[in-house]
DNA sequence: ATTTAGATCCTCT
DNA sequence: GAGGATCTAAATG
């Protein structure tokens, strides 16, 4: 019987998802993260896990929110070219790192941010590293993708990550049912024309972890 | 409940 | 030099 009221890691929990998972529609692997477990294994850190419950997908160069938009192709996202399975970290307004899964083949500039977790291992580690006390419940503590970021020691180190066989590895977590899953448009993107109103954010209804637009 | 301002720096024009 | 796939606290209705 595994005890996790001590917060016992529990990253074990199955092999990373393949390759041929990312390779798939962006779409489709956006809804199909859903549940699955983000994993931080940091050489000589505390290894840090958990649930996906918030994505957006960013669909390639037609997409005017994507940063690959109208194909360009910069130093920055580079890494959204290259094969699925990839992580795409980048900085943005002075203070915070996020996170995407690149998806397709390489050539195809497509990926998926990831905006928030359920945190289920390291969630002592994660509140030191967001600077909050034990009163700070585990669902706030990842929830929004800078605070993400931040929560899981997640920067521009892992850029370009492979997520089939590094320090951060997605692994399958816990089916999502149909019934939780909502649609809504991406947040922060108002800048993206006809493609604002894209319901191309995926996240799970009633999860306290989700960031603070509930659908 | 909703709005506002401020922090802050990398990236591209 | 401008602006951004953000977050939080504080002010306001």
């Amino acid at each position: 019987m595994v005890d996790r009221t001590m917060e016992s890691p529990t990253v074990t929990e199955g092999p990373p998802l393949p390759r041929s998972f990312y390779d798939r529609p962006t779409l489709q692997v956006a809804r199909d993260l859903l549940g699955c477990l983000l994993v931080h294994e940091p050489p000589g850190d505390a290894p840090t896990a958990g649930m996906i419950v918030e994505v957006e997908a960013y669909c390639g160069e037609r997409d005017l929110a994507a940063h690959s938009a109208g194909g360009r192709r910069t130093a920055r996202n580079e890494v959204m070219y290259g094969p699925p399975g990839h992580a795409y970290v980048y900085f943005t307004y002075g203070m915070h790192h996020c996170v995407n899964v690149v998806t397709r083949a390489a050539g195809v500039a497509e990926a998926i941010l990831l905006r928030a977790a359920l945190p289920t291992d390291g969630i002592a580690r994660m509140r030191e590293r967001r600077g909050l006390d034990e009163s700070a419940p585990a669902h706030r503590l990842a929830r929004g993708p800078g605070n993400l970021c931040r929560a899981f020691g997640i920067d521009r180190g892992a850029n370009g990550a492979d997520l089939v066989e590094s320090a951060l590895t997605i692994r399958r977590g816990r089916r999502v049912p149909p019934a939780l899953v909502r649609r809504a448009p991406r947040i922060g993107i108002d800048y993206a024309g006809a493609y604002v109103s894209r319901p191309w954010r995926f996240l799970v209804a009633d999860e306290p972890a989700v960031s603070a637009r509930r659908a």
